[in-house]
DNA sequence: TTGTATGCGTTATCAC
DNA sequence: GTGATAACGCATACAA
């Protein structure tokens, strides 16, 4: 079929060592044996065998990113950045999704794509503290996440609790006192909605208040039908609020369009927080306040750390469950704060 | 490291061709055999090696999806649906990103990335006319666009003149008169904007109209970001409009934020319409008016073409430039139409 | 600086 | 039904 390191040998007179030396970019070569190995390339049109390189070699220069569905625009953006990050590093990506479902995501660990690949960035959704042990696979594994779930696996969080506390805060700030909450209602747990969950109650623990369970629109997937079908909810419901926070920002977007059918006006009657920063937020209408959780750096990190660990000596000693929280920012927008007003005409 | 076929074939006491046959499903292995390869796999915790496999097959089983932009809502629900069929056809996906650069979509085609996987489904942006040869390449390419790119890759394509058309009539059917074009006008070119704006001039032409060149928003990307600055730049530019057809929904969305800030209302001063349909669209204030290319048929079109031509016998010749269309569905919703009557309380 | 020989782990061929 | 053995294409000691 397609030309072998041997045919470029051949042509160029030369032995295969020394085709794959240049191939490799060897310092080691002579100039004339190297321009006539380009040249016997060329004409023959070679190209690397990736196979049988990555069995030479023992590893594949890929990594795999397990996220829950693409077409969640926030893990739409996270790909987009590990993509680019791995890229940055002569890694290429593999991406697995795992629709948040448990079985898909125990799956990855042991699949048989996986073991194309070098290692893992996880960013799992329904696994519990019980299916930690799973994570302790023979390959390196970058979580994105919390600590609570895997002891000794490294991984990038955000600051789950603290942002979400931030963006209380904000409500708070503006004079909200029945603040509903959007998403699954599940302070005990210790995936990203429970922490979230705590940070909320914590602001509104040190504000003096109180969280009555009507103000709650559970969710359990996090898109704009369930926050929109939370919101519904909420309102059926009779007890009265002034603010939502919503656990991400596409509940947020559901939860605004039905309280925009519902002909209840944002931020006046009721002000509207999540929690990603994704950029549909900002063009929203009203914009989306809401807490950027420092993706960029997530992503990066998480890279970085996979990388590290893939290309350290084999001897090299996992350190002891390595923790990066990434920094958050708030995006006060009009959700919260109103429309910035118009100048006159 | 890792146990191999051998060490199996060691522990169960047969040969490694004995191993592979029950590791691949053969069927003529006697039970007891077969029950004894299962036992030695489970014992030792065999995994396959890939990169050993695929050496030996000539093949990989892996895919490029080659896309603009992972954060870009549309491909991002490309690339979800694309990398479900591939998997239902036993198909892993790698994505590569482009940035809609003519450069990067080049180097798609030889990059060595490419060279780890089997195949290419191909979204390009920036590709024109004198680039067709380089598609000309020994590996099986399926496109995604239109046929005027590529000579004889088979490709699938979106109505885009025929939906284009249609939104068009549907903004003439409600009175508008004066519709502005959001994105690159480029009636002679051979993309996706090309040929949507020709369909829109059709539309407009068949009414008795013409395009005033001042009712052009230009938008080099599309992003919401520059939509929102080619609907700044209309605004600006004093010439009236009652009407936006935007080249695709995200321009539409950064449009009408704009519109918002503005305070031009929508649909009644300016109706709206966008064309992808992505989600978000559809939880937009107002809700976006746009025609759906077909999004899940175009992805899983792709696929079976591109895994036809993978499992085809090696001899078998390329049909001629096979082309399918997928099918369109206007959409229509409030940016258009106005909000449906509530109830009176 | 370059060549030779061997191994990487699997599949395929063909006997048995 | 099962086993020995030769590819698959590249990298890499080690030798020259």
């Amino acid at each position: 079929m397609s030309a072998t390191m041997r045919d470029v040998a051949r042509a160029a007179g030369v032995s295969v060592k020394t085709v794959s030396n240049v191939v490799n970019d060897f310092p080691h070569v002579a100039a004339t044996t190297r321009s006539r190995v380009l040249e016997a390339i060329e004409h023959l049109g070679y190209q690397m065998n990736f196979s049988a390189r990555n069995l030479s070699l023992g590893r594949t220069g890929m990594i795999t990113l397990a996220v829950p569905e693409l077409s969640l625009p926030y893990f739409a953006a996270l790909s987009d950045e590990v993509i680019d990050a791995a890229s940055e590093r002569g890694y290429t990506v593999l991406i697995e999704q795992t629709g948040g479902q448990r079985e898909r995501e125990l799956e990855v660990l042991v699949s048989a794509r996986r073991r194309m690949t070098d290692g893992l960035i996880f960013s799992p959704l329904a696994l519990r503290g019980p299916d930690a042990p799973t994570l302790e696979v023979e390959f390196p594994v970058v979580l994105l996440g919390e600590r609570s779930l895997h002891s000794r696996v490294p991984h990038v969080a955000m600051a789950n609790v603290d942002a979400a506390r931030a963006v209380t805060e904000h409500l708070l700030a503006l004079g909200r006192r029945r603040i509903a909450l959007v998403g699954t209602f599940d302070p005990q747990g210790a995936g990203a909605g429970s922490l979230r969950t705590r940070g909320f109650l914590e602001a509104l623990t040190a504000a003096g208040l109180e969280h009555p369970p009507a103000l709650v629109g559970p969710a359990e997937a996090w898109t704009r039908t369930t926050g929109a079908e939370a919101m519904r909810g909420l309102l059926d419901g009779g007890e009265p609020f002034d603010a939502v926070f919503a656990l991400n920002d596409v509940l947020a977007l559901g939860a605004m369009r039905v309280l925009y059918e519902r002909d209840v006006v944002v931020p006046d009657a009721v002000a509207v927080a999540g929690f990603d920063d994704i950029e549909e937020g900002r063009f929203a209408r009203p914009s989306l306040t809401t807490v950027a959780p420092g993706l960029p750096q997530i992503a990066r990190t998480a890279v970085e750390l996979l990388v590290e660990r893939l290309t350290a000596e084999a001897g090299a000693v996992d350190g002891p469950g390595l923790e990066v929280v990434a920094d958050f920012t708030m995006q006060p927008r009009e959700s919260t704060l109103g429309r910035a007003p118009r100048p006159s005409p």
